[in-house]
This record gives C-alpha cells, structure tokens and sequence, in this order.
DNA sequence: AAATGTGGAATTTTT
DNA sequence: TTCCACATTT
C-alpha cells in the first residue's frame, strides 16, 4: 500500500507495522522507534480496512504511554479513535469490571485502592483483630497478598509451608471479606478479578475474544506472569496479539515483571498455521555510536538475551567520560562544574539529567546544585492525587458514591475535627465488627450514645447532605461544593500553612473539570456495541476515561490509576535529577550517571538475588541508552552513607565498558581527602586512576579508601587501619570477600 | 489535637 | 545521618 504513514520507516519497521495478522514479537531496543511502530502498525490496519477500531485493543503500563500512543494515532489516522482500547492494564480491567460488574461480583460503583490506602486497611485489620503487627508486619502482609493475587491465588488456593503463613493466609482471607464488604478493590485485584471474569464466563470471554482481532501491547517485558495469562485469555484464536519490547531493559521485575513472557510468547502465541514473527528493530535514533557501543559491550555480560545490537548512522561522537572523585562531594561538585560549563555554552538545562541509582543520592546532588544556582527540578516523591489535603477531598467524594468505603469513612469522620475522637471510633468499630457491617452502616443505625453519638450523627447527615446538593451538579463544582460544605476549605484557610493545600484543592476541582473536559476523547464509547447473547445486558458505560457509569466513579478511578504528576509546576528549564528507573522511556542530550560504586551501582541487595546483578546491568544499560549525545560515569571513592564513611570500589560497570570508549577525566594525582587517621603515617599515594598504567609501588603505602588486591580475598578498599610497624592492620572490604581486618606485616597486599 | 520524643530502617515503584 | 511512623506528652 502506497501511503505517506509508511514513508520514512526504515526496513524492519516497516515490515513491523505490515506483518500479515499473525502473533508477533516485535524486539525493540532502546530508541529504535518503538512507539512510533506502534502507533503505525494500528494506523496501518485500520487504513487498509483490515481491523476497524473496535477490534483494536493496545495496552500500555503507563497513562504517560497510553495518552502518548492516542495522540499520535489521532495525528496519524482520520478514523476516530473511539471503539479502541486504548490503555494501561489496570485501566483496561477496571473498564471490563465496570461493565461486567455483576458478573464480577462487584458492586456497580466499586472503588479503587491505592497502596497507601491498602495498607491503612490492612493496619485496619489488624487493629479490630488484635494482630501481631511484629510478627507479621503490614507491608509484609501487603506483599504476600500481592504476591498471591499475582500468583492468580485466592486464600484458599495458596498452599502454606509453615504455621507462619498460615496466618498470613488467614489474614489475606480477613482482607478478602474486607474489600468486598466494603466494595473495594487494589490494583492487583483489578487484574485477577478480570482474569477470573474472562475466565469463568465463556461468554465474555467470547465476546471479547471475537471482538479484539488485534491486541498491541507495548513494553512488552514488563508484563507479569498474570497480566501474560491475561493476554493469553483475551486472544482469540484469530487474534494477532503484537507484542513490542525489549528483554534489556526490563528493570522491574521486584515489581512482578518476568521477561521470559519474552521467551515464551512464540510457543505461547503460535498457531500451526501462523507460526509467531520476530522482527528486531536494532537501528538507533537517539546516541552518538559511542554511547551505544558502550551499551551494547555493556549488557553483553548477561546471559540469556534474546540478542540484540543497536546501531547507529549517526557517527561515533564523544567519548564516554568518566570521573573517579575521592568524595561524593567531589562528585557532586565536579558535576556543578561540567553543567555550568555545558548550560553557559547554550545547552538546555532541562537537557541534561542526572542519574543515580536509589534516590537517597539525590541529596548531595541537591545541595551542591542549590550552592550553585542552578535550577533543578528532582522526580520523585508524592504525587499530585498522594497528598494527604487531596485524599482527604477524594475520601468525601468516595463516601458520596460508595459510603461502606470504611478507608474513605475514618479518613474523613474527624477531618476536618468535629470531636470524634479515638474512643468514639474504636466503640464504633466494635458495633461494626460484631454486626459484621461496614462502620457507616453502623454510624447510621446509632448505638452510640451522648455527644459522641450526636457528632457521628451530624457526619452522617453531613455526608447525606453532601450526596443531596452534589447529585445534580456537574463534577467540577460537586467537587467545590464537598471542599466547602465539609469544612475543609475552611479548615485550610484558618492554618497557617494551609495556603498551599488550598491550592492542591482548587487544582483538584481544575482536575475534575480538565477530567470531564477531556474524558469523552478518551473512551467514551460504548462498551459493547456488538451485543452478544450470553453476555448479560450492559449499564450505559459511556462514561469519561476508564469507562464507568458515572462522571464521579469515573474521576475516583482516574485519581487511583493515575496518580498525577510530582509536581504541578513546570516553571523554567531545569536541570533534570531521577532515579534510573524513573528515567526509563526519556532521553536527554547529556546524561550523568552517577555513583557507579559496588554496593551502590550495582546496588548490594542485588548480590544475593537471582540473577540479581543481571538486573542492575539492565538498570545501568537503560541508564546509558538515555543519553544523546555526552555520557558522562561519576563515581565517588568515599561517600557518606547512613551517617558514616563508606568506601567503595568502582563499578563493575565501568569496567565493562571498552576502555577505548572512555575518556578519563580524574586528574592524574588526586590526594584522597583527609580522613580521620593520620596520613602522615600511612604515607599519601597518588589516588588510583582505573584504566591509566598503574604504578606498582615497589613498597606499598597504604592508605584509607585505596583499593587494593589480596590473592585470596581479591580486590577491595581499605576502610580503617590501626597500630604501627609490625602491629599495623588495615580493615578491608573486599568486593566478594566482605570486610575484613589484614595484619599488613602478613597479608601480601598489591595496590589495585 | 498539636507538639515533641523515640526507635528503626534506609533500593528501584509504570498501576 | 536523616527520615518516617508511631507513641507519648502538653
């Protein structure tokens, strides 16, 4: 087909976007066009007539993704984008839910928890059920539910080893009754409740399965074993399930992601007749060859790879540089240094990032760039609809649509204070445990007597009183409306700090209105307009976004699953600072990564991980494929962790680079900055410079933060020393062989 | 109900 | 060290 959407693509994306409908996996490395594929893979079939937007379902892990893949598709394609499931996998449960909602056991206006609000309801549980919160922690109970759900496991079905998880077990059982007595679901329930929906009823499943003749799903190594199995179900034995990702960058898999869904997918996904296709998309838009060559040396040390080399016409560029400091302040300053230097040569602030590997580092990257002057804007940290002013705002609204939400009720029954206090609550709570009923079942049946009695009355009524005069009103002013008559903005107005709140107030209300605004070109086509027999008659889902049936549900979905940006402010260009795996997806013209130490990058909890280290390579390989154009590798020889000195070694990382491609930076004779034993007596050697010719000191002297060679222990950093002469001894922490003390006299140490 | 104190933990986190 | 959650005070 001749057609202006196909110029421009290069030879295996265009044989991406033309595949026949067939199952394919299409190996997209990092900024080989990916989502440009994407988006014209779909442009393409519905402009050849080959699949109409309702049979085209694309899922995404991100709304950032989904809202991204919409907007292009819509520049691409005159076809309305209306009838297509476009969206993230939480989002796309929660719509079949809301459709399916009897069939799905749930209560048509079923609300969505968040993991804060999952474990204030597990903190819940084990207060009216008196348990042990030491022996059974309640983030550890998170996880194992989690786990559970991930595992596609009911209570009943997950198999105990021991009396510990018994109770976990039973536990899990306890919050199960919870959430739907109280109509309540977590995220990891969206996906199983839907995997159990398609799975239990042939004729949704059908319905489904007949309806979506194509399926995209983007990031494809970041899916779960459940959202997998859920794929699996949606397809239809005629469907063409097209599958883009990258097995490199799969960073997530504490979180569940499991990249042999990668390995699996071509006997998964094969048909005796259309066997799966894969397709590589090597070719590399974004890095200068050096920093991709760089990657590929790289991530070749992990073992089980699909394989893949990304190229590039664009030149070698810049070499990679690297700068080995004697402190994290060194680092830190030298950083200041090279930006100053870089933004006073016209490069954008915003242009440039910086990388490290757990966000605790961001701190002295801070306060060097503060000192300096220069803008930085830090990813990270609470989200818009996370902060406590605007959960509290969403909790009325919650109670307006679906009062037995017992997390909404307590957030909100003393907020702002009407003299309920904790032994109110707790009488309550005991009237509604042993009626087995939702505390605002049990607030409205009284019981309670005196003035506590009467201000739980008053709430009630407040609640009702809001539920009355919101009814009619559009959600933008329902939502002004329930921040003024419950006394919150009020309350606000009366703190001292209470400005900034009320602005993340008014911002709420702007959210509603931006929501309901925006939300009909989203989805807000009807659900199922092909009717099929066995599936039971639909409510008009045509709400806004994530498809429920009112405006209001459908926002307090919208907050749950989107949880927003950090921050609202935008303001003037800034220099860029995240963690790598917030990084992921973005790219900048310069890139620092930062602390590349062992035990930091890679981080030490992944020693002992399966194939933990392989991980924390892909970390480091996503790290380096951000950059464009400059890659510059910092690493710090002593740095302050937890209130004391650490020192560590370099990155195995940098080591895995060519040396050829790097360029480095550390001046030749760097004095390790003082440390607190006397350097007078321990001689001062010249810092180590890795990868320059290494003096070999005919009599080593040693001193602290120096990284040297033991024939048994291997290489490591000498942390402390004590005594003189013949009694000297260094402590040392080596790399595989932890720390340990050496008598210098005896233990044949080399400089390394 | 705010204010102050204490103990413990301190990767990463698309939903 | 520094932050957070929780508990105790005022």
């Amino acid at each position: 087909m001749a057609s202006p959407l196909l110029d421009n693509l290069n030879p295996e994306q265009l044989a991406a976007v033309t595949l026949p409908q067939a199952s394919a996996l299409i190996l997209a490395g990092a900024g080989s066009g990916k989502t440009r594929v994407l988006t014209t893979r779909i442009a393409w079939l519905l402009g050849t007539g080959q699949a109409r937007p309702m049979g085209i379902l694309a899922v995404t892990f991100t709304n950032k993704a989904a809202r991204e893949m919409l907007t292009r598709l819509s520049a691409m394609t005159p076809q309305s984008t209306r009838g297509m499931w476009i969206g993230t996998f939480h989002g796309l449960c929660n719509r079949m839910l809301r459709a399916h909602y009897r069939d799905a056991n749930l209560p048509q206006l079923f609300q969505i928890l968040d993991t804060q609000d999952q474990l204030a309801l597990i903190k819940r549980l084990y207060r009216t059920h008196g348990i042990d919160d030491e022996k059974f922690p309640p983030r550890d109970l998170q996880w194992f539910i989690a786990d559970a759900k991930e595992a596609g496991k009911r209570p009943n079905a997950v198999e105990a080893g021991n009396d510990h998880e018994r109770r976990l077990v039973e536990y899990y059982a306890l919050y199960e009754a919870a959430c739907q007595r109280e109509g309540v679901v977590d995220f990891a329930e969206l996906l199983l409740r839907s995997f159990e929906l398609l799975s239990n009823h042939a004729g949704i499943r059908g319905h489904y399965q007949a309806r979506f003749a194509h399926i995209l799903v983007d990031e494809f190594q970041d899916t779960s074993e459940l959202q997998y199995r859920w794929l699996r179900l949606l397809a239809g034995p005629d469907a063409a399930v097209f599958a883009v990702g990258d097995d490199d960058q799969s960073i997530y898999a504490f979180r569940g992601a499991n990249v042999a869904n990668m390995q699996h997918f071509e006997r998964d996904f094969a048909t005796p007749e259309r066997p799966v296709r894969l397709i590589k998309l090597e070719q590399n838009y974004r890095s200068h060859g050096n920093i991709l060559d760089a990657a590929n040396a790289l991530i070749a040390n992990n073992q089980a790879r699909l394989g893949k080399n990304l190229w590039t016409d664009a030149g070698k560029g810049d070499a990679v540089r690297v700068f080995s400091a004697p402190s994290d302040l060194d680092e830190a300053a030298f950083i200041v240094d090279v930006v100053r230097g870089l933004v006073d040569e016209g490069l954008a602030a915003s242009e440039i990032a910086l990388l490290y590997r757990s966000n605790a580092q961001s701190r002295v990257l801070e306060h060097a760039l503060f000192a300096a002057g220069i803008p930085y804007r830090v990813y990270g940290g609470l989200r818009f609809f996370e902060r406590a002013e605007v959960k509290h705002a969403l909790a009325y609204l919650r109670l307006v649509a679906s009062p037995d939400d017992d997390g909404a009720f307590l957030r909100v029954v003393n907020f702002p204070p009407r003299g309920i206090g904790a032994r109110t609550l707790e009488q309550l709570q005991e009237n509604a445990r042993s009626a087995g009923s939702t505390l605002w079942q049990a607030a409205r049946a009284g019981g309670i007597t005196g003035r506590a009695g009467a201000s739980l009355g008053g709430f009630v009524q407040l609640v009702e009183a809001l539920r009355a005069s919101t009814a009619a009103l559009p959600l933008s002013e329902a939502v002004a409306t329930i921040i003024e008559m419950s006394g919150m903005a009020a309350h606000f107005k009366a703190e001292k700090d209470g400005q900034d709140r009320l602005e993340n107030l008014e911002e709420l209300v702007h959210a509603a209105e931006t929501f309901v605004r925006e939300g009909d070109l989203a989805t807000d086509a009807p659900m199922l307009s092909t009717r099929v027999e066995a599936v039971p008659a639909e409510p008009p889902a045509d709400g806004p976004d994530e498809g429920a049936s009112d405006p209001l549900t459908a926002f307090l979905a919208h907050a749950a699953l989107e949880a927003g940006d950090t921050q609202a402010e935008e303001g003037r260009p800034a220099l860029q600072l995240m963690s790598v795996h917030a990084a992921k997806g973005l790219e900048f013209h310069t890139v620092f990564v930062t602390g590349l130490e062992e035990g930091l990058f890679p981080h030490e909890n992944s020693f002992n991980v399966d194939a933990g280290v392989d991980e924390e390579r892909r970390l480091m390989y996503v790290a380096i494929t951000r950059a464009r154009r400059r890659l510059y590798l910092t690493y710090a020889q002593s740095r302050m962790l937890h209130g004391q000195s650490r020192y560590n070694i370099q990155s195995r990382f940098i080591d895995e680079v060519p040396s050829g491609l790097l360029q480095w930076l550390s001046p030749q004779r760097m004095r390790a900055r003082a440390i607190d034993v006397d350097a007078a007596e321990w001689g001062a050697l010249p810092a180590p410079t890795p990868g320059s010719p290494k003096p070999t000191p005919q009599a080593p002297q040693w001193r602290i933060g120096q990284s040297v060679r033991h024939a048994k222990f291997g290489v490591g950093v000498i942390i402390d020393a004590e005594g003189r002469g013949s009694d000297a001894r260094v402590q040392v922490n080596f790399r595989d062989a932890g720390v340990k003390w050496l008598a210098l006299e005896y233990a044949k140490l080399e400089a390394a």
